[in-house]
DNA sequence: AAAAAAAGAATGAACATTCATTTTTTAAAT
DNA sequence: ATTTAAAAAATGAATGTTCATTCTTTTTTT
């Protein structure tokens, strides 16, 4: 195997490691020497890819961040019309959260506590603009309440997370149909009332 | 002072401490010294209140939970209309997560984290009834859409969690106007469709 | 003066990080 | 193609620190 491929494949072993953990354990009960384990390699060897404990937890939360925008608007155009837009960024974040479960529950973790560093945390919001764009637009259009994107989001997106984590928890089942409600009260608490 | 105003009085500088510490620093970076120095107590002491940190940390959780439930259902009788039992209960959450703005982002922690126990976690939990029985009443009466408790919640009351603290990390103020726009969503998200 | 509460110092374990070696890879020379 | 030596990557075992918890003594309360 090309040594490059060889490397990237140990620190993708890392990352997942850390996510694995720090889900199950928190980020307080996830030792680097838990982390080494399950990345198969020795303690040092993370010094080797990462600077510290915290780079390391940075670096996984800004990847994972970019993994879930990437999916988030792959099939997105800005020239769609608004409400079908957000339909379809909305369909690929619960999309994102249900199978990449591990994934959208680490970022949630992260999002809720002090562990990731102000400027990591920046640095992953970034890749939101598509989304906020789209509401812009759906504003001036009045097809979307005149109101801050924070509140949108609050009620449009945010409750994804909740609804995941309590999947998550086994205090109920989000089929198909909790989705498709989900969605209705999305739209609901955005949509411009007539 | 009284000994037992004084216990009463350490046990509640140890859990503000604690809140304050975790809030600010995560629990990670929480050690049990700190918590001592800062609620002017000897780290030895907390184990006259505490059996261990965990213990401290659940028990700090249930406190916090127990008075944010009191806060919330303190004027609520059962005998409300739908509508006007859940503007009232909106708006008490609200107040508190405004108002109690430490408590409610340690509340926020405890719930996207695992560090605190199964057990505390659904102690916590239990006092939220009031709230499930009038959904399950308005639904009755077709105010409420017919959609799950979990969703129900999503929707109408965890998005102020997030508002809250999105206005902590100092990202926008949340003013009245605010307020007024996000009940608007949530009441939007969760009644029945005319 | 006995009992309870609190304190500060001590203990031992766990941990992040580094160090000294070993293993693997690379690529130049045969 | 093989060999070989230099470089890079990886390792397991230290290192030194931090921390939760306990122990012994002192202070406060009864």
């Amino acid at each position: 195997m090309a040594k490059l491929q060889k490397s990237i494949d140990k620190r993708n072993a890392l990352v997942k490691a850390t996510i694995d953990l720090v889900n199950n354990n928190g980020f307080h009960a996830t030792p680097m020497s838990k982390i080494a384990k399950m990345a198969n390699v020795s303690p040092a060897t993370i010094y080797l890819y990462f600077e510290n404990k915290q780079d390391l937890v940075n670096q996984t939360y800004i990847q994972v961040k970019a993994e879930y925008t990437n999916y988030t608007f792959a099939t997105y155009e800005d020239t769609m019309p608004v409400e079908a837009g957000f339909a379809l960024i909305w369909n690929r974040i619960a999309d994102f959260k249900l199978k990449e479960c591990d994934n959208a529950l680490f970022l949630a973790q992260c999002d809720n506590t002090p562990m990731i560093d102000e400027e990591s945390r920046q640095e992953g919001i970034k890749h939101l603009q598509p989304l906020l764009d789209l509401w812009e637009r759906g504003r001036k259009e009045g097809i979307i309440k005149p109101v801050s994107d924070y509140v949108l989001y609050a009620y449009a997106i945010n409750p994804l997370s909740f609804l995941m984590m309590t999947e998550k928890r086994g205090a109920f089942q989000l089929d198909k149909t909790h989705l498709e409600e989900a969605y209705e009260s999305a739209w609901s608490s955005i949509k411009a009332c007539k």
